[in-house]
DNA sequence: TTCTCCAAAAATATCGATATTTATTGACAT
DNA sequence: ATGTCAATAAATATCGATATTTTTGGAGAA
């Protein structure tokens, strides 16, 4: 416990703080690709000692966002093309899936909670990027949380963060995109209420598609 | 290093040696399902210290074996018949796609592979059920392992294992099945040289779907 | 130069002890 | 009886130090 404004405060734990620190790191290319990951070093940026660290890095191996190397520590997941193809395709599968059994399961609470989700995506729309992300991925797990199939559901949420580090690794050295994402997403908002499995893949997949085919322009790895 | 018989034997490392055991106890259920694992307990058992084990357990989450709870430690990921239905649909789903995957890239190293796997998996057949366990999930990854797609493979992979759990499970109390097992197999194996996508995958989900539908009777949890 | 081998340095893996947190027990009030 | 609360016990999380292992750098031989 600490005191801020003397309110008691409950931290996290200091595995859970450097996780959640050293993901996004990942994530954002804060710690590039590929990058070794010494222990020693991420001991002193995120100020804690080597146990968590450890435990972090350990975890996040289960995200595929770090590599373990036999006796030789870790080092963040390389990236490629080829990687990034394999994600597209596999999310493409997956979440396919997981709509359409999302929607054959639909109900009214899952409805209000995507209409929700996308109201709150909106709102973020213009402010910082941070906030927009979060909601982001907020709108899509929504789309697929009502799959009645945790593992499915778990793996499409490790695919889409595996994803978003291709985002950041274009958005490097780009030319922003000026794609009409917003309508994009209504349709498939739109598809999803209606209960047309079909269309609502279909503008899904085309949603990740030509995303995908940006970035693979963008990138240079 | 430690000496055997006058001979060099590198020791995997504290946490490797932790992991595989831990994991071996889990799928066959020498810890069940849902027990909860403390560190000390598993310390004497393991005979190491706490920081392999930790770290072993960590491991063992990314494989959805274990389950870590928020403050409160780890427990053996619970069983439940609708876990091992949605194991058993996801297989279907990415087993078809990886098996058609790696017959459209089909090369004669690939098939030299696969006939040797099945080669051993019927050498192994009589043996202890250990060995024949290994040859067979080997048998069945070397159709999968030509997909060029090492995440889909992965997960397959990480699947098969969570399935065999519950072959643990039924097998606790059942009256052994007398299905023709290594005719399906051959069978697969046949269409896969032949390189026949649709008969191949055909017989490899009726395979899974034939030991899924027996498990589900036998299972009482 | 290029290679091999050995010491020095760096980094990882592991241990034992301590600080926190959670679970348990039993006394006391209702 | 039943429920609450504090004290105790148990277990987890974390630290600091040590033992191993890997990497580095350079001296000497081919």
């Amino acid at each position: 416990m600490s005191m801020i404004d003397g309110t008691r405060v409950k931290e996290t734990s200091a595995t859970h703080g450097a996780y959640v620190t050293l993901r996004e790191m990942i994530l954002t290319g804060a710690l590039p690709a590929g990058e070794k990951l010494k222990i020693e070093q991420l001991r002193g940026l995120l100020n804690t000692g080597a146990s968590p660290v450890r435990e972090a890095l350990s975890l996040l191996t289960s995200d595929m966002l770090v590599e373990r190397i036999d006796q030789r520590g870790f080092r963040a997941a390389p990236a490629s093309k080829a990687n990034f193809e394999e994600i597209l395709a596999l999310r493409c599968t997956l979440e396919d899936l997981a709509l359409r059994q999302s929607i054959q399961n639909a109900s009214p609470a899952w409805e209000e909670k995507l209409v929700l989700a996308h109201h709150h995506m909106k709102k973020a729309s213009g402010q910082g990027t941070k906030l927009f992300e979060e909601a982001h991925k907020k709108f899509h797990m929504a789309l697929l949380a009502n799959s009645h199939s945790p593992i499915l559901e778990r793996l499409c949420a490790q695919l889409y963060d595996l994803n978003i580090r291709y985002r950041y690794l274009a958005a490097k050295s780009n030319t922003y995109q000026k794609r009409d994402v917003s309508a994009e997403h209504e349709e498939i908002l739109e598809a999803a209420i209606q209960r047309d499995q079909d269309r609502a893949s279909a503008r899904l997949l085309s949603h990740y598609r030509l995303t995908g085919e940006y970035l693979t322009r963008e990138l240079d790895i």
